[in-house]
RNA sequence: GGCGUUAUGGUGUAACUGGUUAACACGUCGCCCUCUCAAGGCGAAGAGUCCGGGUUCGAGCCCCGGUAACGCUACCA
C-alpha cells in the first residue's frame, strides 16, 4: 500500500516539533533549516509545533529557549503557539481533548484497545524475551480481553493505556506496510515486527505517534520533513492514518547528524546546545550556512566562494534533490573556521557591536563586575580574575583540579557524578549550592573539595570570584559544555596513557 | 538478537544520461609575507570511491552477494 499523492505543491504545509525538554538542540535547528527553506521555495507554510507530551522531562523554561534560538538563526515560522495560526493551539499539552476524542473513535472502531497491564508487568515481561533472544514486543494480553473482562477492568478502575492494534485483524487483514520515502523510495515493514504501540498513556496525555499524526492531519500538514530516526516509527504512523481514513503526508527522512565517530549526535561528544553556540560567540549566518552543507542540498559546492551562502540564497538554490543520505558528521573545526569567515567580513563597527551583544554586553559584564568589586585592587587585575568567563580553552593540569587526598581516578569519577546532577539542576545560586551539597554528603566529598574541583574545572584555577554565582553567570550551557570537555579531554588523555 | 537505513581522502561535499590521471573546501604539513599570532598568498601529502563477484570497449555511478557503521526496538520524543 503506497501513498497517493494528490496534495498539490502549492499548499505545502510543513511543521517542526520539538519537545521543551531541554535546551534547544541543534538538530532542531537542522532540521528547522530544511523545512523552512522547503516551505519559503514554495510559498508554503512553515509551523511550529511543541510536543510537550511528556510530563516527566518537562523542561519550564524550554519552549521559550527554543523560540529564541530559532529566531535568532532567522527561522521565523508562520505558524505556532506564540504567533497563533489558524489551526491552533500550537502547544500539545492544550490539545489533549482533541486526542482523546481521536483515541475513542480508534477504539470505537477497533484499531486500538485498552491495555491494563502494569509497568512492571511489561518489564519482567520484556527482560524474560529479550533472556530467551527474542525480539521483546507486547504480548497481546489485553488484545485478547474479552469485551466483558475490558469492561469489568474500567469499573474496578484500574489504570489503563490505550495500544494500537496492528493489523491483521478483524478491519485489517494486511500483513505489512510499504511506504514511500521520498529521499529513498519504498520502504516496508512486516507487521509481525511492529510492536502494539502505545497511543494514549494512563496520565491521560498521548504518546508521539498518537499526538503527531492527529496534529499533522488537523494541521493540513502535506509534507513529513525530519530526522531518519524516525524511520521505524513511519509504518505506525502510516497505519494510524488508515485507522483514522486520512490521507497520508509525504515523508522527507533527513540524515542524522554525527559525532566525529559517527554515533548520533550527543552532548557527551559534541556541545548541542543552540545556547550554547550562541553564548560561545557562533554568528547565526555561519551557524545556518554550516547547517546547510550537512547532507548536500546546495549544488555545487565547488570553490571557496560557492560554499557560503546567506539563508536567502539557500532558498533560493537548495534542491531536495541533492540531498545526501549518509549521516554527516558535525565538524566543530570546519563550524569554526566558516564562522571566522563571517567575523573577517564583518564591517569594523559591526564586528564590535557583535562583541558588544554578546560577550561584552553591559548585563554580561556588569554581573560579572559585581562579583569581582571587592577582590581587585586596580581595575587592571579584572582580567586576571575574570578570563575564564571570555577564554574558550581552560585545561585545568591534575595538579590543579585532584584534591590532595584523592586520586585522579576518583577525581574524575566524582568530577562525572558532579556534571550528571548539574544536568538535572535548575540553574539558580540556591539550586546549584543544594544539589553539590547533596552528592558531596552522599560521596563522601567534603563540600571545600567539591567546590575547588568544579572550580578547577570551570575557572582553570583554584582561586576565582564566587563558583556558584560565576557558574550562574557564565550559565548552564556552556559551564555543562566546559565540564564535558573537560571529562572528554581527561578520558582521552587516560587512554593514551594505556 | 530482530527490523530498517546508509556507505567517495581524517571531515563536509563534487563528479553530465556509465567516458581521460576522482574535483573543491575544512583540517594537516611546508614555504612566502610579517615584531608575534592570526589572516592572506603559494605548494605538498592524503581516497582509487566499504569488500567480493558480474554486465560493459569502459563502472564511484548498473546487477548480485557479503561486510561495517548508524538508527529504531519505552506509558521518550
Amino acid at each position: 500500500m503506497t501513498n497517493s499523492l494528490n496534495i498539490s505543491e502549492a499548499a505545502v504545509r510543513v511543521r517542526i516539533a520539538p519537545s521543551p525538554t531541554g535546551d534547544p538542540h541543534v538538530g532542531t535547528a537542522y532540521i528547522g533549516l530544511i523545512n523552512y527553506i522547503f516551505a519559503r521555495q514554495r510559498g508554503g507554510a512553515f509551523v511550529l509545533r511543541i510536543e510537550d507530551t511528556d510530563r516527566a522531562r518537562f523542561v519550564a523554561t524550554s519552549e521559550r529557549e527554543i523560540f529564541n534560538s530559532l529566531r535568532w538563526l532567522g527561522l521565523a515560522w508562520d505558524e505556532g503557539p506564540d504567533v497563533g495560526g489558524p489551526y491552533g493551539p500550537y502547544r500539545q499539552s492544550e490539545r489533549t481533548q482533541i486526542y482523546r476524542e481521536h483515541c475513542d473513535l480508534l477504539l470505537a472502531n477497533g484499531t486500538a484497545y485498552r491495555c491494563f497491564c502494569t509497568a512492571e508487568e511489561l518489564e519482567a515481561a520484556r527482560k524474560q524475551q529479550i533472556a530467551a533472544k527474542l525480539p521483546p514486543r507486547y504480548s497481546w494480553t489485553c488484545r485478547h480481553l474479552t469485551a466483558e473482562e475490558a469492561e469489568a477492568n474500567l469499573a474496578a478502575g484500574k489504570p489503563f493505556v490505550v495500544r494500537m492494534a496492528v493489523p491483521p485483524h478483524a478491519g485489517d487483514a494486511t500483513t505489512s506496510t510499504t511506504f514511500r520515502d521520498e529521499l529513498r523510495g519504498d520502504i516496508t515493514f512486516e507487521h509481525s515486527n511492529i510492536d502494539d504501540q502505545v497511543l494514549m498513556k494512563s496520565d491521560g496525555f498521548p504518546t508521539y505517534h498518537l499526538a503527531n499524526v492527529v496534529d499533522d492531519h488537523l494541521m493540513r500538514i502535506t509534507d513529513v520533513i525530519r530526522a531518519e530516526e524516525w524511520i521505524s516509527s513511519t509504518p505506525k504512523h502510516v497505519l494510524l492514518y488508515r485507522a483514522f481514513g486520512w490521507q497520508l503526508p509525504r515523508f522527507w527522512h533527513m540524515p542524522l547528524l554525527r559525532n566525529l565517530d559517527k554515533s548520533k549526535i550527543s552532548k557527551r561528544k559534541n556541545p548541542v546546545s543552540l545556547i550554547y553556540y550562541r553564548q560561545a560567540g557562533f554568528l547565526p549566518e555561519a551557524m545556518i550556512n554550516f547547517l546547510s552543507l550537512m547532507g548536500g542540498g546546495m549544488p555545487e559546492s565547488s570553490g571557496p566562494i560557492a560554499e557560503k551562502f546567506s539563508l536567502a540564497e539557500m532558498v533560493e538554490r537548495f534542491e531536495v534533490k541533492n540531498i545526501r543520505l549518509g549521516g554527516p558528521v558535525f565538524d566543530l573545526t570546519k563550524l569554526k573556521w566558516l564562522n571566522g569567515e563571517y567575523i573577517r567580513a564583518l564591517a569594523p563597527d559591526d564586528f564590535y557591536s557583535a562583541l558588544r551583544s554578546t560577550i561584552l554586553s553591559d548585563a554580561y559584564l556588569g554581573q560579572i563586575a559585581s562579583l569581582v568589586q571587592t577582590r581587585v585592587e586596580t581595575l587592571g587585575e579584572f582580567g586576571n580574575l575574570t578570563h575564564f568567563f571570555f577564554a574558550d580553552d581552560i585545561v585545568p593540569t591534575p595538579e590543579v583540579f585532584v584534591p590532595r587526598k584523592r586520586t585522579l581516578e576518583e577525581t574524575l569519577g566524582f568530577a562525572a557524578e558532579q556534571l550528571a546532577i548539574l544536568e538535572a539542576t535548575e540553574w539558580t545560586k540556591e539550586t546549584l549550592e543544594f544539589a553539590l551539597k547533596e552528592l558531596g554528603a552522599e560521596k563522601q566529598w567534603a563540600v571545600k573539595e567539591n567546590f575547588m574541583l568544579l572550580r578547577a574545572i570551570i575557572t582553570g584555577s583554584t582561586m576565582s570570584p564566587p563558583l556558584l554565582e560565576s557558574m550562574v553567570v557564565f550559565g548552564k550551557a556552556r559551564s555543562l559544555d566546559r565540564l564535558r570537555r573537560f571529562l572528554e579531554t581527561q578520558k582521552k588523555m587516560a587512554e593514551q596513557k594505556k
